[in-house]
RNA sequence: GGCUGGGUAGCUCAGGUGGUUAGAGCACACGACUCAUAAUCGUGGUGUCGCGGGUUCGAGUCCCGCCCCAGCUACCA
């Protein structure tokens, strides 16, 4: 058996178009998730990139007068890996399907398919549109009206659509109904969530085709190996990507360590895809399927799902650069349910920001570390003996980091930072009740060992353990506390802080250097809109 | 049409297998405090739980019917 990988990935992005929040949104939540486990001390691989074949993209560079091949390189270069400096997201691979490695490993995998049977040649027929070069799905056909009237037209763009027949090649999906019925049951968590689960479930019982795989009206695609007049089916050429990203048909070794991927997470949109198609595909070439395919929902804007054609989206540089990247992260893994649609506002963003990033995180950072700076001279104290208060608030980290950790095994990150709060709430409660600037102007509870210093201890600990837990969804505000703490010296590097570790008490030494921070959330008093 | 999910305080949402006066956060009001980013802490009200029936000692939670929203019902990705 190959060693243990949490092998974490988001879809690859289609370079149609720009990146928007959506896209944010999803690789947000893989980091999120792929730091967390890497703080748990897993062995963690964490894949993302883009798509850039098809016709679409084809077009598009033609009608920009550019060759494909520069039109992606452009889009690539100054749209989407930008994204992921804007939104801090620390991949450890990006794949485009132009590299050469996607181009060979998908080529072994086809002929992998081909000599395991799986693939033979047929014709596909449908609906063709002449105007827009492609074939359109059935659902997407209606009887044409005024100048259109006997014909039929396609609804997406209302160009008149022929029944067309294409020889291609075909991949025996049918085969695989009884399998793919029979692996759902035996792996609840495989789809996730329910919702996800039930359609998909739905779908494959009602029966499958198989599916034509390549196409050979347009050439911007990945040759078929053994027949150079097709190129791969984009669909089917995509989901490739995750194989052949970690050396599969090039470095057996390595993609035996890392496959199969502990959780591919997609927007349920393209769910099918990951939970039908793609275990197909590797049952058919002899390959372990993925753990789990998480299929999250939509941003809603006004009720409304975000798109650019209503003009409701709000660009992820546009909150990165008002709240900071991350608040970004913060926000859509605090604010919504993992896996279900969520409402998002500009106002909600700035409320939360304000709420419980400034007022209730920001706050506790500095007033603990303005109070070590005028009572011990920046130097934290020894504690002295545990009172009842202290007691509970060890008890309220240990059980919050236990919840949380419980929480991302169970995908789900926005009870995780619930958890977490309850760490921020307890600790400006306690220093609230423990009042320590009126314990300060008691002579004998000072110094080291005393009350004042007991208080402060405590607290700082706490925000040892806050920077420890919020260090994968807010890598900087984390880092600048970790220092402010002055943490470093006696305990490491933050990302190397383990969570299994983190409840354990009295970690941080006294004589450490504590500094107050600049705010870690300022106010942002011009929150315009 | 069929299927899936949802309709709970002003807003965003929690509410396994039915059980005391339906919850949280935000917002709002009042009080306390002053270490702190005019931050913090405490207290407080509000809800026809989509509509109409039914089962039950008892239903937001089960059954029937209906209304509304979203999604799925394969080759645009």
């Amino acid at each position: 058996m190959s060693a243990e990988t949490f092998f974490v990935t988001t879809p690859i992005y289609y370079v149609n178009d720009a990146p928007h929040i959506g896209h944010g949104y999803t690789t947000v939540m893989g980091d999120i998730i792929t730091r967390w486990h890497r703080q748990r001390g897993e062995d963690v691989w964490y894949l993302t990139g883009t798509d850039e074949h098809g016709q679409k993209v084809l077009r598009k560079a033609e009608a920009n007068g550019v060759s494909p091949q520069e039109w992606v390189d452009k889009l690539v270069e100054d749209e989407w890996k930008p994204l992921l400096e804007t939104i801090d997201v620390a991949n450890d691979d990006f794949i485009r399907t132009t590299e050469q490695r996607h181009l060979d490993g998908s080529k072994a995998f086809w002929q992998d398919l081909q000599d395991r049977g799986a693939v033979y040649q047929g014709s596909f027929s449908g609906w063709y549109s002449v105007g827009s070069e492609e074939f359109v799905g059935d659902d997407d056909v209606a009887d044409g009206e005024g100048d259109d009237e006997g014909f039929k037209v396609s609804t997406l763009d209302g160009s008149r659509v022929e029944h067309m027949t294409e020889e291609n090649y075909f991949f025996r999906l049918s085969d695989y109904q009884q399998q793919l019925l029979d692996f759902y049951e035996a792996n609840p968590t495989f789809i996730q969530p329910e919702s996800a689960r039930n359609e998909v479930i739905s779908f494959v019982s009602r029966g499958l085709r198989d599916l034509s795989i390549s196409r050979s009206t347009f050439d911007w695609g990945i040759g078929v190996p053994w027949d150079d007049k097709h190129v791969m089916y984009v669909w089917v050429e995509a989901l490739l990507n995750y194989v052949t990203a970690i050396g599969y048909g090039a470095d057996q070794e390595r993609f035996e360590k890392i496959w199969p991927a502990d959780i591919h997470i997609v927007g349920k949109d393209i769910a099918r895809f990951h939970a039908v198609i793609w275990p197909a595909m590797l049952m058919a070439a002899g390959q372990p399927v993925p753990h789990q395919v998480f299929a999250h929902g939509w941003l809603l804007v006004g009720g409304q799902k975000m798109s650019k054609s209503k003009a409701n989206g709000i660009r992820p540089d546009e909150i990165v650069d008002t709240f900071g990247s991350d608040a970004y992260r913060y926000y859509f893994a605090r604010a919504l349910t993992f896996g279900s649609d969520g409402s998002i506002s500009w106002e909600d963003i700035s409320a939360r920001y304000h709420a419980e990033l400034a007022n209730g995180f920001g706050n506790l950072a500095s007033r603990v570390a303005a109070m070590i700076g005028k009572y011990f001279d920046g130097t934290l104290p020894a504690a002295g003996d545990l009172t009842d208060a202290e007691l509970t608030v060890i008890d309220t980290v240990a059980e919050a980091v236990r919840d949380a950790d419980a929480a991302i095994e169970a995908v789900a990150p926005q009870d995780a930072l619930a958890a977490i709060w309850r760490i921020v709430d307890e600790l400006n409660g306690y220093i609230t009740d423990q009042a320590p600037w009126k314990v300060a102007k008691d002579e004998s509870q000072g110094g080291e060992g005393g009350r004042l210093a007991t208080i402060l201890h405590t607290a700082a600990e706490g925000l040892r353990v806050l920077a420890v837990l919020l260090n994968p969804v807010m890598p900087k505000a984390s880092a600048v506390l970790w220092d402010s703490l002055g943490a470093e010296p006696a305990l490491g590097v933050l990302a190397d802080q383990r969570i299994d570790a983190v409840a354990a008490w009295g970690q941080l030494p006294a004589g450490t250097v504590v500094t107050k921070p600049a705010s870690l959330f300022p106010r942002i008093e011009t929150a315009a809109e």
